[in-house]
DNA sequence: ATTCAATTTTCATCTCATTTTAATCTCCCC
DNA sequence: GGGGAGATTAAAATGAGATGAAAATTGAAT
């Protein structure tokens, strides 16, 4: 089981290191950046889980972050963490994108199962599934077997996160850089070609010898897996 | 666009009556129950898109028909809405299940920032943004894949992005300034005329052999996409 | 520590589709 | 009949992707 990773965008350091404890305490991992440039900075190059918003912090105001992080992401479930607590700023935080909104002072536990409930549906969408298929494929996530057919496949860590993350998103074509930061964490572009060579180990292990082909390349686009 | 319908299990019925009418005015259809045993019928008969839960209500309390509720279904989002505001009481509507919990009295502002934000993911997850389609047209932003009438259609990278523009764009004109800036990301007048051109490229694609054109020149201002 | 094999990454090359340019054609309006 | 806007075509330039092989890295075993 993958570790969930929080950031944390807070300026007052004593209720960042309170939170930041409390969550470690129950095995989150958690970054804190102590004004909103960091704080976007940091989401940028890390795949956080759920990110915690104080409003009125250095640089950039959590309300305009919020925005930011989501004309990017619409996805990640970002929380407001605020002594604003008029119903105008409640508004303007859920307006500007939030999932949810707490006013300080707050009780830690009331923290945690909102966290909770923010992250059970986003988890809950990708865990759950043991077993990815495509075809007459079987990936078994716990396992970490593949097989094609009656045939045991043989994959190295990277070839089996590749198909791994492909499988996730089978129909839809994933281009090379939410490959190249999912699988490889690599958050800018460093002219590599390892995705291309990955790709064609994994056609030569899971495609080849088959009559159909699971790996298609959409030129310009990407790879998907698509049964036909 | 279908209607979204929203279940209110609430015994006062003036409180039940000021909800149901604000949400009203805002374009969801609402039932209400007044005791959990009835909110439970309403609910395995109707397919709602969110709940809201009083949970001092007769018959099954709002806690338990929660957690009832999410036996059968993990999805729908459910929302408390109850005085009692304690730390303790607030844990155990999370831990039934609840996404939200919102404490009386409460303004109705934001009761409905709360709703959207529940309702915006559910409703993104199944579709939103992932098909654009004009006339018997369809464009799948994530299978990247388009298809008119019941013929599959092969685009390029460049074609695509410009079909998923104009499409975005129904019924605008745009001009081939804004066309160059978005997809070409030509910011100055080059005197090209690669848009004249991917735009010849389509209409034999999408238009060509189709007694229906999508794609109509407006002469001096621009492209637009439009079904007739 | 050293070795060795497996895995991961880089690099160079080949191929071919895609993209772009530029020239020509068509139509409409004066 | 000339000018302008847009459409179309063919040819040229570009770039994306596949792949083989070598280099670098890791990590396990001795």
């Amino acid at each position: 089981m993958s570790e969930i990773k929080i950031l944390i965008v807070e300026d007052e350091q004593k209720v960042a290191r309170f939170i930041k404890l409390g969550l470690e305490d129950h095995d989150y991992h958690v970054d804190v950046a102590f004004d909103g440039k960091i704080g976007l900075l940091f989401f940028q190059q890390t795949d956080y889980d759920l990110i915690l918003l104080d409003v009125n912090i250095p640089e950039i105001n959590g309300f305009d972050l919020c925005k930011r992080i989501r004309t990017v992401n619409q996805k990640i479930p970002i929380l407001i963490l605020t002594a604003l607590g008029l119903t105008d700023h409640i508004v303007e935080g859920f307006e500007s994108g939030a999932d949810d909104y707490l006013v300080k002072p707050f009780e830690f536990r009331e923290l945690l199962v909102r966290i909770k409930a923010l992250l059970k549906r986003t988890l809950n969408q990708d865990q759950g599934t043991k077993l990815l298929t495509a075809d007459d494929l079987i990936l078994d996530r716990d396992a970490k077997t593949v097989k094609r057919g009656n045939k045991q496949i043989e994959l190295t860590a990277k070839e089996f996160l590749l198909l791994e993350y492909l499988l996730l998103n089978k129909g839809k074509v994933i281009s090379r850089v939410d490959i190249a930061e999912k699988i490889w964490e690599i958050n800018f572009d460093t002219g590599t070609n390892v995705i291309d060579v990955y790709v064609s180990f994994l056609r030569k292990k899971i495609d080849y010898g088959f009559e159909s082909k699971l790996i298609h390349t959409v030129v310009g686009m990407g790879y998907t897996i698509r049964e036909e």
